[in-house]
DNA sequence: CGACTTGGTTACTCGCCCGTAACCTTACGC
DNA sequence: GCGTAAGGTTACGGGCGAGTAACCAAGTCG
């Protein structure tokens, strides 16, 4: 048991740099179907086509892997969204870029967007990370309806405005996740839908119209 | 070691369908912490207050345990909404009940929750079972919009209105999580909330208001 | 008072999977 | 052409946790 003369020189050896993104690319495809724990470091290693001792060498362990895919897909995210939704545009030019821009990505990264909704809440040590990312996204759709808000004389509490922000980015990733169970789908479609929602509820809101709970 | 003379006849001995409901309180509350592969059923029995063998023994091996879980707070849900928007109603008013009832059972059992959205999401086994249940919901809600839409003369697609639902059964559930994780804030109050978001919003929607994407 | 059922326990087995030690081989600098 | 580092491998240790076997004790019903 100790042969392995090598024949076959299949043409390996790359460069750390290729074979990193090669196990990301498995990790985050295996993580999102499997979730975390189930995952198992020699499925990804396998999917990536390299043995395990290299993922270990190049992006440490199990949960630092992890943690890494969080990191690639959530970055690749915001900078599409953010690239998209210049700060000089008007409020409903900015929301409609961003909406575009991040169904966009879903749909051509719906294993990425699975580990990033579907797998890293819940689970204590990923759910922080997660929640700041999100918060982040809430923070700058709060700005946006304040923004839009001012502009036209009125305000609005903060808490108030971060819960109408909340919903809506709610409502966003909910759509989302129906467009990643659904490939033949629309993205841009989507992306419409969701802006007439957001933007004429928002409006609304925003101009002052209030829907009041019946007595009892 | 084999003495065990038992002294401490400590009051135990509990008739099955108690321990049973014992077992799933604790079962929810571990689940929701960690998660269904980090939850060990060792933990699950030490916080029922039971060995191991019994919690096999009444409900079977982990994975049925956690659907059992799923079954028990998913059943209370749908309950607790179907139990207070009765069907007679006029439309405004039974989604305004229907919110209200769901915030208070989110509120009153975040841990359930947690376990229902945070935890089932993902995991193939069981993603089936939720999806489900969340259909039904969607259902009920495009049921409503449909109604409302009907009175007034107008109709939309099916996959419109689908849609529509989809989006404020996110934004719902994205404020139930918030709730979830802010103890102070009032289940009544973000009920409200999200009444305006949604009937503002669906509102307009309805009234055949669009907003449509510029040019480019 | 026995016989049996129901509620309960301790103390294992056994497999999976994370993480690593030890070793090989191709390229490249000098 | 030779040292050394960078890319790569096989094969194992060891722990944790699901699931079980075997056994105990208290009601309960003729």
């Amino acid at each position: 048991m100790l042969a392995r003369v090598s024949s076959t020189p299949t043409f390996k050896r790359l460069p750390r740099a290729v074979r990193e993104q090669q196990m990301l690319d498995a990790a985050v495809k295996v993580f999102s179907r499997r979730g975390f724990h189930a995952a198992s470091m020699d499925e990804i290693a396998e999917d990536a086509g390299i043995s395990k001792p290299m993922v270990y060498a190049y992006l440490g362990t199990k949960e630092e892997l992890f943690v890494a895919c969080l990191h690639r897909e959530g970055t690749r995210m915001m900078e599409a969204i953010a690239g998209a939704a210049a700060p000089d545009l008007p409020a409903d030019e900015r929301l409609w870029r961003g909406l575009r821009a991040f169904f966009g990505f879903v749909g051509a990264h719906r294993d990425g967007w699975a580990v990033l909704y579907r797998q890293a809440r819940g689970s204590q040590p990923f759910a922080g990370e997660l929640a700041a990312m999100r918060a982040r996204l809430v923070e700058v759709v709060a700005g946006m309806l304040d923004h839009a808000l001012r502009a036209e004389g009125r305000e609005v509490g903060e808490t108030e405005l971060e819960v109408v922000a909340y919903a809506l980015v709610g409502a966003t990733e909910s759509l989302a996740d129906w467009l990643a169970d659904h490939p033949e789908a629309d993205p841009e479609k989507t992306a419409t839908r969701m802006m007439n929602v957001a933007w004429l509820g928002a409006g609304q809101l925003l101009r002052g119209a209030t829907w009041r709970p019946p007595a009892g």
